[in-house]
DNA sequence: GTAAGCCGGTGATTGGAGTCACCAGCCCAG
DNA sequence: CTGGGCTGGTGACTCCAATCACCGGCTTAC
């Protein structure tokens, strides 16, 4: 597969001249699954763009996690945008959902980039406005929904993400990326089941 | 008061030559407090910037809301600037919390001058940056503070806004401001009171 | 083969918060 | 001066989720 030009074409939108620019000084890099690239408290000196894959974005906070949000394809981190335009620390961890390719920018030359390209600059602002709207649902669903539906909206969600409607995954890490117990997520689980939203089997869930 | 330079003064991190266009464009203007500037659902064609008193911003879903930040001085609406650039109706409500002196840009402007005047670009990444860092913040105190420490902080960030040691508010809305209920709001603040960390007197609340 | 570890599953219990119903005190309008 | 509106205050109750303790089943390491 030839990576060059390929995401030269995912990412044409940012427009030839700037993307003549990453060719020199971006790098492009693959990470397994379950990478962690970012850590909270951590001060970043590359923003990321995700060309295939996704990576999921928590926040953490005394022990506790809570997913906020994935990024996928022809997506940027506004947080590492923000780190490195205020140089302030990173407050979520961002891990790879899956095997990911990343294309990934030097902050430095990023923030000349922004001034130039309005496509860079129209990117960050759009990406800004997604992430603050799923911050905002996500604090909705937080206040005034129950946790079944809470689950079931990140099954939906995580099988969406994965372009998969069998889901491979464990009640430990569902319980962990809402910031719940096994134990809740497990009775949980059991009621999406009686209700026939759901089905296990052999440690996969199928989402009906 | 001459409010003409006035607000030139307190812009004047904008530049010169932004100024001047705003001088021409924007409009001044003043709301008594607890005027509803824009309701969910809206479409907006005017973004504020706020130049004395204060803005609070809610989120409002299935009757009950939840305060999420104020708009002070010198800062603008990063959702009524989203909702300009991609028509996009509000999901938030936005009300003056005291009484409040506000520019307002034409929206189609700002989408020519965030492009030609890097300070308002600026402007605009900052608060994005800012509002984003305190929803998680409140995306934190939902999930994993009790009640107790949310009014608390809530409280302190009031008396901060308002710049008040006494707050005269009543239960009621700190109960609708932070989606909760009228009588958990009287027995929080009794605890609170017990613990010693705020007092009550004829309506009125101190922090201690 | 056996011990350790992870997996889902379950019961018992606790605690926080939301809900309902009702009270007394206060103020203001008619 | 009286009724209706607001305020804060309370008790009783329910519900949901978190927590603790413990299971059997399965895989893996040694």
């Amino acid at each position: 597969m030839d990576n060059s030009t390929n995401w030269q074409t995912r990412l044409h939108f940012l427009g030839i001249a700037l993307l003549n620019e990453l060719e020199q000084h971006a790098v492009l890099q693959s990470f397994p699954a379950n990478t962690t690239l970012v850590r909270e408290g951590q001060y970043v000196k590359l923003i990321p763009v995700v060309l295939q894959g996704a990576i999921k974005v928590f926040s953490s906070f005394e022990e506790k996690d809570l997913l906020l949000y994935y990024i996928q394809a022809s997506e940027s981190c506004i947080m590492s945008f923000a780190a490195c335009q205020y140089n302030q620390p990173s407050r979520i961890m961002a891990i790879t959902e899956e095997d990911s390719e990343v294309l990934l920018l030097p902050a430095d030359k990023v923030q000349r980039w922004v001034k130039e390209y309005p496509s860079l600059n129209q990117l960050f602002f759009q990406q800004y406005n997604q992430r603050y709207t799923e911050l905002i649902d996500t604090i909705n669903h937080l206040l005034f929904n129950r946790l079944d539906e809470r689950v079931y909206q990140y099954l939906l969600e995580k099988s969406r993400v994965k372009n998969e409607t069998q889901l491979n995954i464990r009640h430990r890490q569902i319980a962990q990326e809402l910031g719940t117990a096994r134990e809740v997520v497990t009775r949980v689980m059991k009621r999406l089941e009686q209700e026939g939203r759901i089905q296990q089997q052999d440690g996969l869930i199928k989402i009906m």
